[in-house]
DNA sequence: CCCAGAGTTGGGCAACCGTCCCAGACGCTT
DNA sequence: AAGCGTCTGGGACGGTTGCCCAACTCTGGG
């Protein structure tokens, strides 16, 4: 076997627990498979990892990371609030039916660590992750289309976050895009209304 | 032992694998953990049911049920429809503080049938089932407050299932229940503009 | 040229998994 | 009292799990 330094074989298998979950699933994540997957020996995991908790850390943190960066370049500025939105929601929408497996991942993820206490940090911070970008998206479409919003950025944040999310599940559940699509637009509209525009009256 | 009819024997272990998974998660619930909870011999598992996945058919049909049950005298209608849902999701959220369990178990549920292909049909059986819940909801409120939709009602169902499942997992990661009542609050808002009052004019 | 340290590897451990068998105990009919 | 179907419960099955050990091979610096 080509001999690879222990960090590229930790990224390896990170990557190839990544495609078994998103394939077929959390509880088919052993370390043999995991293994199987990357072409590696069973030995290799735990000489590369301490536990298997610690792949899943390093699995989180890598694919809410991939989300975060993606959202970053996904926030889209247009003649108003409403089509900003619109346009931001629909792009993000892209990415989900691009890569499903990502979403898979993260929601097995957050559902396992809510009962790990090893794990139950890393599942806050994935969503304290979660509601900042969706915080910095929010606050680039405000200044970018000249409005104020009549709630904290924090609530409307979550609020973009349990959007997001319950369209996602709904959508790994019975994969109408349609119904999906047209609940983002919705969505979209109901949250440009508590946009205001920011005319600076002194 | 007491001796106990199949039927009997049955609820109790379908109970006693919901108190197993909302306390311990999805990966505890094992048959001997089950059987243990249930005070039953390891061998009554597989007396009463031909498999662990029936037992989970089973646990998901009862939960569900139980949450439709719920919703169904959880309809509150007020002076207005801001108001109306307002009460209605205070309503729900109320009964999901009082049994996070119920909560736990039904989105562990979902996210182990999304790739177990025996358990593919309960998941969108459930989810229909939401959107069934909600689309009636919607349709008391509206009659009751005198009001139209201006969206398909099968939209804006799905609409409030994305929000009261996006809300719940939030809560469930970061057990903040004056942000999720805030969300709540927010989205009844948000919704509400979706009615217009229903004046027939011929 | 050697050797210390980094990386690879097969095999094996104890624990646990879902499932099954079967001898026995119970309670209802006749 | 006898018989029979229903339920009990201990024990065991083959298989899988996460993890570990000891022996090996490679590679770069002195």
């Amino acid at each position: 076997m080509a001999r690879v330094p222990a960090i590229e074989r930790r990224r390896q298998l990170v990557e190839a627990a990544f495609q078994v979950i998103g394939e077929e699933g959390f509880a088919a994540a052993t370390t043999r498979r995991i293994c199987a997957e990357a072409g590696a020996p069973v030995a290799a995991f735990h000489y590369c990892f301490a536990s298997k908790e610690e792949l899943f850390v390093e699995l989180t943190e890598a694919t809410v990371a991939a989300l975060v960066d993606a959202q970053a370049d996904g926030v889209l500025v247009r003649g108003s609030v409403r089509e900003s939105l619109r346009a931001t929601l629909a792009e993000y929408w892209a990415t989900v039916e691009a890569d499903p497996n990502r979403e898979v991942v993260l929601t097995g993820l957050t559902q396992f660590a809510l009962h790990e206490p090893s794990l139950a940090g890393v599942a806050r911070r994935q969503y304290e992750a979660y509601h900042r970008t969706a915080a910095l998206t929010l606050e680039s479409v405000g200044s970018g289309c000249g409005v104020t919003w009549t709630l904290p950025v924090e609530q409307l944040a979550r609020m973009l976050v349990v959007v997001t999310d319950g369209v996602v599940i709904a959508w790994l559940v019975d994969r109408d895009g349609d119904a999906a699509r047209a609940a983002l637009d919705a969505f979209a509209d109901a949250l440009a209304a508590f946009a205001v525009s920011a005319v600076s009256h002194r």
